[in-house]
DNA sequence: CGTCCACAGGAATGACGGGCGG
DNA sequence: CCGCCCGTCATTCCTGTGGACG
């Protein structure tokens, strides 16, 4: 018992007495919503403008938001929607806001459901039809004259997933309202999204268009500063390390959710190090840790089959240079399949499953023409080779199968 | 210039969990 | 409580297809 003991407390009380970084690490989340908003104030009042006709009880109109990830979009509108609020029912109107994230709350039903909800009725989470949900919400809102701001971040996600049919019943569901009006803000990171939009709804989902363009090294120094202000002890954060973090985020796109959490990270290495201050190798190294433990997370939650197929294609990466094609895969899947004792899939949920991993970014596909031989899929892994090693070393199934060597291929290589 | 490969990908199906009206 | 209908998820069925080969 001691050794341990000793050992805990040692961590313990090396914790306590080491250099303090942090006096509030939270403001670094990628969900805190600040104050303050450096450099976005064109947008700030451009949106608030746009939405501001709520609060004498008119519609505002419908606005589709464009910008990278990590430009502040969800801020600034969480920001401007709290004040709306907040200001409408300090005046007495009803005014409510709705925000969802469809890449979370994916969809119609769902979508349906929270925003009945943010009325304060009660939906089932499933059961009904979703048309059902769809008129509750409509009459709640006719009952209590609700004017009521729908946010639908990522909706390019809602689109691809379920076609633009609940925006097409959304953006005219004023014509049959007696009371209470809905305005629409649709915040997207794709731009190419809206050639999926049936032009009806593309033209009344942007009546109004904002823009955030990425944010240059200068402007995600502001924000840093402003951020390390409140959640790091003073002097313990260098100035090499806060240009080289602005730097790398804006390498990246401009992306300050990126550049947060670098440097979040990277305070949490130098306090467990025991370093007194943040300085440029903790941001470096706080990029391989986020990358690193993205996908090694991902690889360990992922369902069994789609883990047999990352496998497959880490076996196959023995033997063929340039990448295998789907059916390769699929007879080393089958084959570890075999090992394990497992029903194989079919060739088809097993291509809909490389796509899945193609889009989380474990595997690269792309579809190749190879004329007489085919119309297939060129598939690698997208990740490190030795972390898909370790991780599956690791699991319960797979270690079984990580020496196993495919018997399918031999014959044409490459 | 037609053929035919080796899949891609849309549509259909089935199982499941759950609300609703009677 | 029952029979019915619903959405969702995972799966299967099957038609469509770009272009190197001959």
């Amino acid at each position: 018992m001691s050794e341990e003991h000793d050992l805990l407390d040692n961590i313990f009380d090396g914790f306590l007495r080491g250099p303090k970084i942090f006096k509030d690490r939270e403001v670094l989340r990628p969900d805190y919503v600040p104050e303050h908003l450096p450099h976005r104030n064109e947008q700030l009042q451009q949106i608030g403008e746009i939405l501001v006709p709520v609060l004498r009880g008119f519609r505002g109109s419908n606005l589709f938001i464009y910008g990278n990830t990590g430009t502040g979009k969800t801020a600034v509108v969480k920001h401007v929607l709290d004040r709306l609020i907040h200001k409408g029912h300090e005046i007495g109107a009803s005014v409510e806001g709705c925000y969802l994230n469809c890449r979370l709350i994916g969809t119609d039903y769902r979508i349906l459901a929270r925003l009945g909800e943010s009325l304060g009725i009660k939906i089932p989470f499933t059961g009904l039809a979703t048309n059902e949900v769809f008129e509750r919400f409509k009459s709640e809102l006719n009952v209590k004259h609700t004017l009521i701001i729908v946010v639908l971040d990522e909706i390019d996600a809602l689109v691809k997933a379920q076609g633009d049919a609940l925006l097409y019943e959304l953006t005219r569901i004023n014509e049959n309202l007696k009371n209470g009006r809905l305005s629409i803000i649709g915040i997207s990171n794709d731009l190419r999204f809206k050639e999926l939009l049936d032009p009806r709804v593309l033209s009344s989902l942007s009546e109004e268009e904002v823009i955030f363009k990425p944010y240059i090294a200068t402007e995600i120094k502001d924000i840093l500063l402003e951020r390390a202000k409140i959640s790091f002890v003073e002097n313990t954060l260098s100035d090499g390390a806060l240009n080289l973090c602005s730097a790398l985020a804006a390498a990246e796109h401009g992306d300050a959710r990126r550049a947060l959490d670098l440097l979040r990270i990277a305070g949490e290495l130098a306090e467990r190090e025991g370093s007194l201050v943040v300085n440029e190798s903790h941001i470096r190294h706080a990029g391989e840790e986020i990358e690193q433990d993205r996908v090694v997370t991902v690889l360990k939650t992922l369902p069994l089959h789609s883990k047999l197929v990352v496998c497959g294609t880490y076996l196959m990466k023995k033997v063929r240079t340039e990448g295998s094609i789907t059916g390769d895969i699929y007879e080393v899947y089958k084959e570890l399949c075999g090992q394990l004792n497992l029903e194989a899939l079919t060739q088809r949920r097993v291509s809909g499953l490389i796509n899945e991993l193609d889009i989380i970014g474990l595997l690269n596909a792309r579809v190749v023409n190879l004329g007489r031989y085919g119309r297939t899929k060129k598939v690698r892994l997208g990740v490190s080779y030795s972390i898909v090693k370790d991780v599956f070393n690791e699991d319960v199934w797979l270690n079984q199968v990580m020496t196993y060597s495919p018997k399918c291929i031999g014959e044409k290589n490459n």
